[in-house]
DNA sequence: CCAAATTACTTTAAGTATAAAATGATTTCG
DNA sequence: CGAAATCATTTTATACTTAAAGTAATTTGG
């Protein structure tokens, strides 16, 4: 405890600069990779991250999801993914049609195309993942794993102080 | 090695589950911080993340850099850059002039007003920050720094393999 | 020296992203 | 039951972002 001249208790302003550091690093990485495969669809398959991130979240369930769902699932606003499902229809990866139950409720799902792109798309991908990491031991791996689930913990406990 | 029925050498596809994981949780982690610090940059201080972050880079240097400077250490493209220090320019956030030795280079820094402003947001963003990973050891942020500069050594290896 | 290459930046077109307000459908509860 | 609240989505306005093409200034190599 440090008491000031008037002998009150002060907070002293402490230094975070670790935190900082860490979170401009973790910033660096995510960038750096994010941009290394968003070059490599577009070369190769000539889409977009988003979409590809869209039609990822799709390939891993057979009967579709909701917009709230993929939302929610892709950390990005409601109206986004509206745009974003509008331009898969109209390509033909997606989809599109409202629930019986509930007629606010849009469900989309892979199409047949859509989901044969796609897995072709996701098998390179994961070989691009494979390498860019290529230097991490098994070991790193694992530990890396361990901090990111206890930040993202932390994270999440802080955002939610907020919210809640 | 693995032969196939007519006794030729085939590649067995690998799993590289464990990366494509990590990835996705290194996404996570971004993408949850990101949006925290989003959206307390806008509540707090009513100002978006990226001119923010291009504060912050002139923040860091008494004399300004030029635009090309600013794109490489924020890893975005130049017209984005443009467009951004426009609007910072507006807003009286920035100053620029152009190069006397050079007619084609844009210098930019922070004026007074835009400096004071940013000072005053960095403090509070450097709470925010240490907040968010808050549940981290002392010696939990030490080895997450180490694992990342690995991750981020060998993410630019693979990168530059590619343009080089 | 000067044409060709490079560099710094801007512009364009398309797409991605957010926040906030609006719309329409479904629940809830008094 | 029916008004109010909630929910899913869309719309709007604005801003950010990229890739690629364009412009202008500087450097380079023959």
């Amino acid at each position: 405890m440090i008491l000031d001249s008037e002998t009150k208790a002060v907070e002293l302003p402490e230094d975070h600069g670790d935190e900082i550091r860490l979170w401009l690093r973790l910033l660096t990485c995510t960038t750096l990779i994010e941009g290394e495969v968003r070059s490599r669809l577009r070369e190769r398959f000539d889409v977009t991250l988003p979409r590809f991130d869209l039609m990822a979240q799709l390939d891993k369930v057979p009967d579709g999801m909701t917009l709230s769902d993929v939302s929610k699932r892709m950390m990005v606003s409601n109206g986004n993914v509206t745009g974003l499902v509008e331009r898969l229809v109209e390509s033909g990866h997606l989809d599109r049609r409202t629930s019986d139950e509930d007629r606010r409720v849009q469900v989309i799902r892979l199409t047949k195309a859509g989901r044969a792109e796609f897995r072709k798309m996701a098998a390179e991908h994961e070989l691009w993942i494979a390498d860019i990491f290529g230097d991490l031991t098994p070991k790193d791996v694992r530990e890396l794993m361990r901090l990111l689930a206890k930040t993202k913990a932390s994270a999440q406990k802080y955002a939610t102080a907020r919210t809640a």
